[in-house]
DNA sequence: TAAAAATACTCCATAGGTATTTTAT
DNA sequence: ATAAAATACCTATGGAGTATTTTTA
């Protein structure tokens, strides 16, 4: 696996303007939905390109295809924004007041553990997001798993298990079983 | 569920900014991470604070305590960062070159499926990157899961299905089972 | 040839720096 | 009293606009 790039240094702005743009496949109508200027998106994804040595999109003469470097940084970033809208939107709404975190290891999550949540979901309307880490011993290492059910996240925890910010989570659950 | 924001408004350098703070519970260590003063991350966080109309931490004499609203920010961000970081350092490295998108539904990817693809990794070490979307219909919807297997992406695809740019994805293969 | 991207040039808003004050225990 | 955050003020860079040229099927 190749070093992750330093997120200090990542392009945040230009990552956008490529997410509309391999949308859209057209830098213009990026620019639109961005609410800025085509030159604007060009200079953004070219900057990209620039950081990442490689070309993102091929040039057409009607709008744009996405080369495989394109096509694999697309869903990663379309899915970040997602999420960072979906949290953004939800605590701009006054709904994360309440957090159930929760680490599970192997498949347990699929199954038994899924049912009882969705059950937990609607007992507890108040508590808005759960998140867990899912580690089986079995598979390469690291393994993780995220889940969304309804709105309701089911995503990794523990990105950093040894952060300060840790050891304040107001609940903390380990599940374990082997259910092969 | 509350309304997502607007990705064209989404405050990205200063989400980041929040996130290193978060990490160290100290803006000092926060700026001097991101290679920045103190007084830039404290302005990028309250500006974050000030459109969220919520305050992340609570400001204390020897450092930084999350609110439940920074609780809830934070994995999203890093999980966030994390996956762009490693996707960018993928594509610097020029690991991207082949995709296989997948699309699964109910439990099968946690077991069937999962056993096979670590063995298609082996097999085929020239494809870098697979993505599924799961979807379970039984779930509240919408579901989705994502997996981090050694480095590989089991994570969701067709954010939006009907997006132009996902007609011309390489492979697409839509595995379905009932296993349960 | 036509639609859309690249580019050149300019401008300015905002992110950031420095220095100082305020806060909370 | 002290460590760290907030603030004030200033600077400068990078993001954005407009207009034009270039590209390529």
């Amino acid at each position: 696996m190749a070093i992750a790039m330093d997120r200090a240094q990542l392009p945040l702005n230009a990552l956008r303007a490529f997410e509309a743009s391999a949308r859209h496949l057209n830098f213009t109508k990026a620019a639109q939905e961005l609410c800025v200027s085509q030159g604007a998106v060009s200079q953004q994804v070219a900057l990209l390109e620039a950081r990442l040595g490689a070309p993102l999109f091929r040039r057409l003469p009607r709008g744009l295809m996405l080369t495989d470097e394109g096509r694999a940084l697309l869903p990663v970033m379309g899915d970040a924004l997602d999420r960072i809208g979906a949290i953004m939107g939800r605590i701009e709404g006054g709904y994360a007041r309440e957090v159930l975190n929760l680490g599970v290891v192997g498949t347990f999550a699929g199954g038994w553990l899924l049912d009882r949540l969705a059950d937990f979901a609607r007992a507890c309307p108040h508590i808005d997001l759960f998140e867990a880490d899912l580690r089986a011993g079995r598979l390469v290492q690291p393994f993780a798993a995220c889940v969304d059910l309804g709105g309701y996240w089911l995503t990794r925890l523990m990105t950093r298990p040894d952060s300060p910010a840790m050891a304040d989570f107001r609940h903390w659950l380990i599940a374990a079983a082997s259910l092969d």
